[in-house]
DNA sequence: TTACGTCTGTGAACGTGAACGCAATCACTA
DNA sequence: TAGTGATTGCGTTCACGTTCACAGACGTAA
């Protein structure tokens, strides 16, 4: 095994692929070809054997990969292989959304905590979380959290930023249309879902 | 004003800058230059004013771009000069908070109908829209709908898929975790929540 | 009118990732 | 043990996008 730096792009698929990997586990499959691989999910069986390539080689000629293996790799790769715990700021639509969204123990990560500034929301429950007020967030410094969703309009998505960053958070889930300035070395991770949507008159058109 | 192709990264930026140039409108700025764009997006001037010339030269040198111009330019590009009517299927917490989600009229999209199989939310209105049965899909044939966002389970996301083209759809937005196969000519763009916020424990780490 | 600072437009250099092809490897069978 | 079919690993080539540097255009002020 040859150490790579492995580039961003193939990192941006890394969870697609383990998705995949553990559907394929679930229904038993100990092992997956490149080409199998690369039907379910729309990408090009070369692209999926460099991405894997990456990172060792523990693929069988003639057999494939083993999905066990292959979870374990990527989970430790993406170092979801330890828990991570994450907290939303913003309990409106969106937020609200986010926090019944199930998905995200698949990579085991789980939310902790929800805040809002809206005093009607505080103190009320949803999936089990007991929403608390903005101002508190430096409480979560105690309860080991390293990942922050924001989930507010915004005005207020840069404050909210900067407390997360105070409250030791590593990493951004930035749904706020606003882009957001902090430390260099934490990871901010933006998603518009307006954007996207207003990109596909442009492709409907050309073809 | 030559003619080039626009490449696709710059295409995926372009709705961003439409917003922001949206919110300088607003605020009564004619002028603005790539330095001051760049700052509030995050993103370097000269990418700003290489993505802008591949679509002719409209900028004045030493004062900046017109605002006006640059909205118009942006539109017509990405076919945002029309507005553009889109439905919606699945309306669980996922779906209604896109229903709810305010952001789409900036870019002149409007959500005209929502379908879900549940038979309890079936008849119930929410933004002022009144969820309709999902096998009556084809009935959007009739009003004129070229865009379909997917809110479902994963299991049913290619059928929905399916019944959307069969009913006249162009372009897809879609929210399930399952990779979506429809003919070619049809865009489909699909977010997935979860793997981004799955990316962000790896840049954690690396810092 | 000239001088100066500002900002655009773009060709060229650079870097990165995708696509490809094929040798090497393995399972299986006879 | 040898032959066959399937599949990986990876060097190479190609395509694309980003960064850069600078000429040229414009506004302003004297």
């Amino acid at each position: 095994m040859r150490y790579h730096k492995i580039p961003d792009e193939t990192v941006r698929r890394l969870p697609t692929y383990l998705r995949e990997v553990l559907v394929l586990l679930e229904k038993g499959h100990e092992k997956v070809s490149s080409k199998r691989l690369a039907e379910f999910l729309g990408i090009n069986p070369w692209q999926i054997r460099k991405d894997f390539s990456y990172f060792g080689d523990f693929g069988t000629p003639g057999v494939g990969y083993d999905t066990s293996k292959l979870q374990k790799k990527i989970s430790k790769i993406l170092r979801l292989d330890n828990s991570h715990k994450a907290v939303l700021v913003g309990v409106g639509n969106l937020g609200s959304a986010v926090m019944a969204y199930g998905e995200f123990g698949t990579y085991g990560l789980d939310i902790v905590a929800a805040f809002d500034k809206d005093h009607k929301k505080i103190g009320k429950t949803k999936n089990n979380i007991t929403i608390e007020d903005v101002s508190k967030i430096s409480s979560i410094k105690r309860r080991k959290v390293d990942l922050g969703i924001i989930a507010v309009p915004a005005e207020d998505a840069q404050a909210v930023a900067d407390d997360l960053v105070k409250a030791g958070v590593k990493g951004i889930l930035n749904f706020s249309t606003r882009h957001i300035v902090v430390q260099k070395k934490i990871k901010v991770i933006s998603i518009d879902i307006a954007m996207d949507l207003a990109r596909l008159p442009y492709y409907m058109s050309v073809s």
